[in-house]
DNA sequence: AATCTTGTGCTAGCTTTACAGCACAAGCTC
DNA sequence: GAGCTTGTGCTGTAAAGCTAGCACAAGATT
């Protein structure tokens, strides 16, 4: 469905958190203000500033008030190995055609497999 | 947050997508039944109906009325090496305790890599 | 100290989505 | 053909989430 442009508090949450933790946003990087957020991705500030608030509440970023936002020292912490395999799968899904949604699918399923079971 | 058990249309449909694709329900095999889905997941019927709606449209399933609901003919073509991929990564996060969610949005960042970019 | 920046909080209204519960239609089974 | 099974459709109701716009507080900047 979508995959380009996040509409709500989750999915930005969700966008920023990847980043974070995939070490495209750094350590003290800062991040676009709650305001250049919500206009880039056509939201209301209410939502954008949701977003981030779930981002502090979980230490992957600091808020200052008037010094803009940052993520937290550390936060960046995803071992190099998973960031690969990551990389890898997506790689492997996109030669296949399979969409990214799909993808996603997959690794809920194969991820239950090694814990929870279908209720089946 | 959750990851055990689905409460909405959408997130029902990525369960059996997930499962479908993955191969946990191979060609042919049978779903639960509407009601018998709606029941497992503590869901309205219509619900249900509105994940299998469009797993159907989507090809993944076939309905027929009085016979239940069935896994499409060949719908569970994800090629083996992503299908490995997917739980390489998942066998990779888990051992670093990272969480499911997390894994995701970190896919998704990856995935952004190769094609689109953050709006910045 | 004055001013600009930026995160936060609030209200009211709208849209989306799920719920409950039932009725119906199509078709399988015997 | 009778009856059970199962997917579909309908109604009205309720809850959740987002929008828009503004006001405020804390602090950086000059």
């Amino acid at each position: 469905m979508n995959g380009a442009t996040p509409s709500s508090a989750d999915e930005i949450d969700a966008l920023f958190r990847g980043a974070i933790r995939s070490g495209q946003l750094g350590d003290g990087e800062r991040l676009p203000t709650v305001r250049q957020t919500a206009h880039d991705f056509g939201v209301a500030q209410a939502t954008a500033a949701k977003a981030y608030k779930s981002l502090e509440r979980d230490g992957l970023i600091v808020t200052r008030t008037a010094a803009g936002t940052r993520v937290a020292p550390g936060a960046s912490r995803a071992p190099q190995a998973v960031i690969e395999h990551a990389r890898a799968l997506a790689e492997a899904s996109e030669g296949a055609l399979i969409s990214l949604e799909d993808t996603i699918a997959i690794l809920r399923a194969v991820w239950r497999t090694e814990a929870t079971r279908l209720p089946r």
